[in-house]
DNA sequence: CTGAAAGCGCTTACAG
DNA sequence: CTGAAAGCGCTTACAG
């Protein structure tokens, strides 16, 4: 039993109870508590110890509402892979926290219409300050058009090349694909296929490219039946692999534009008996976790996705305080061998 | 150009707009939106009709600040494993979004004091209504205890033995592993072994139990060497799936606490050369993703992780409504028969 | 069935 | 360097 054990120790201390405390006003608190200049240090320290001892915390509703800013930032995201996903979020996450922002999560489903009033609900609702968009959703011109009416602050991951001030993060997509194809060539491949991922978004089309760009430069001609669409989802890089597999002359390595579908292929060579990598070499996209946990592991490009979301935070963070458009940021990717892939070994 | 189409166009429209362009008070606004009693149908269309033409969207914070409620609850999780926690998450977001609430994450990684020093600190910042705890801080005796000085509700999913007032939702870990082992006894295997999750989560004991009575209740001896300990994740099964494999006599099938655990157990089974299933069954618990993405596809306990964390913030929910603390919820499991059980094909 | 007043706990704008 | 006043946009408590 202390001696202030009454009953007002279930109340919160407010400013004003800090004030009270530390003798000043709470014009003086506030100004201690956000760091703003032009406070004695003595009166500076006087304060601190207040806070300290009633266990004081600022209210963020009252300070969201004196301030007009939440303090909250949108992610708004589809969920084509749950690896990808995560890993957005922790991205997006660790930055608001740095700078004292929550973030709130939205997933969306739709498509269209239905999806920018889903969105734009989702920020009315929310009185959010600002959004990250992660692909395909930061490719949306009506999305981006309705939060441009509507006067909202956004961040784009990976975006298309649709031209706005608004800041935006990326990688080389269409370069490391052409990266990955021609390592493929260069353990001796020329019969390779690829899994194209979900349509509509940007990274597929520059992956595809940086495929055929590849191609072309070893002169080695394109096959169309070498080339099938997937949608980034683990189920379609099994079926289209099944196809590419029973084709008369199969082909001898398999590159998927993500890890999902990459582990797909790789199911569908189990299934008919094609050994990997000594009749099939597999690469994939992203080096998300299950790129590590298929047998065998994958060949893959390590996409810098946590940092992509990251550093969208950052900049979309900095934007809302300086109130001018930082310039985008690209992040580099990196080939990482595993033992998906090798030189031919028994060709049938 | 529409008549309107001046300055005011950016200011957001309050509820004392609403209250003036409907001609009633801010009380009668107030009392629409929150489908309070006690106003007339026809005074009610008058507001409804002014909220839409004003696109008028409450402000969450003057709520939270007039109603002493922020409208926020807390999901604390530790992250063995990100199949798992995606569904947590996606659970508690559902449930949170139906009324109203504004889910926030806050993933913590340490331990002792000073992880409950953390949650602590998170619940203070954000001054949130309510907790989530996800296992295993839902056995944390030092956060409930902290919890509890702090006078701040939470709900438990899948939570130890522990008595204590506050709600919970979990499932019957112990069956459910007792009815895996069996199973796998029922395909005619006798050396069976167990890959233990990791230390300190009550699920993990509990499923260790139900693997030792479905053994003792069929008459095989325990064997110490058949039980390896993990700790969920991918590289603890591997590792100790290699360990199992090693042995002069082999277990014929592994039995691992998670479906993590038992894809490390698949590839260690690729790496040594051991066919599954005909030279040995594997078999996970959760149904995560990654039980239909590794090779072979695997046996596994549908855990139903999404509709516990659903039940938890809906009994969290219910209980802050309330004040009453709702009774527990247990969750019914299945046991889902894939391609990496069977009975022996070529015992060696 | 409806409303006027007070107040939640901060920041902004201003004064000294 | 410090503070008094006003106000952010709602709900609570009360009155009629």
């Amino acid at each position: 039993m202390t001696a202030d054990n009454d009953k007002t120790r279930t109340r919160k201390a407010s400013i004003d109870d800090v004030a009270k405390a530390a003798g000043v006003a709470i014009k003086t608190v506030s100004r201690v508590l956000n760091n703003e200049p032009n406070v004695r240090e003595e009166t500076r320290q006087r304060v601190l110890v207040a806070v300290k001892r009633l266990n004081y915390h600022p209210s963020p509703s009252a300070r969201s509402l004196a301030s007009r800013r939440s303090y909250l930032i949108g992610l708004v995201y589809d969920n084509p892979s749950g690896n990808y996903t995560i890993e957005v979020q922790r991205g997006a996450l660790a930055r608001c926290r740095e700078g004292k922002f929550l973030l709130l999560l939205h997933e969306v489903t739709g498509a269209g219409e239905e999806l920018t009033q889903d969105v734009m609900a989702f920020a009315n609702q929310t009185h959010i300050d600002g959004l990250i968009l992660a692909p395909p959703l930061s490719e949306s011109e009506e999305i981006i058009r309705a939060l441009d009416e509507h006067g909202l602050p956004f961040a784009r991951i990976a975006p298309n090349d649709l031209k706005h001030r608004s800041p935006y993060s990326d990688m080389d997509d269409e370069g490391a694909a052409r990266e990955m194809t021609e390592y493929l060539i260069g353990l001796g491949h020329r019969r390779i296929a690829f899994i194209i991922g979900r349509p509509g978004h940007y990274a597929s089309g520059q992956r595809l490219k940086g495929y055929k760009a590849a191609l072309k430069s070893h002169k080695i001609a394109f096959n169309a039946d070498y080339v099938r669409q997937g949608d980034f989802l683990f189920d379609s890089g099994l079926e289209a692999a099944r196809q590419l597999l029973a084709l008369p002359t199969r082909p001898t390595a398999i590159f998927a534009a993500n890890d999902d579908m990459a582990a797909g292929t790789l199911m569908a060579a189990h299934e008919m008996g094609v050994a990997v990598p000594d009749q099939l070499s597999v690469a994939g996209f992203d080096d998300a976790a299950i790129s590590r946990t298929v047998w065998p592991p994958l060949t893959t490009i390590s996409q810098p996705t946590y940092q992509l979301s990251y550093a969208a935070a950052d900049l979309l963070l900095k934007s809302l305080l300086s109130g001018t458009p930082p310039k985008p940021v690209r992040l580099l990717h990196k080939l990482i061998r595993r033992a998906s892939t090798g030189v031919l070994r028994n060709p049938d």
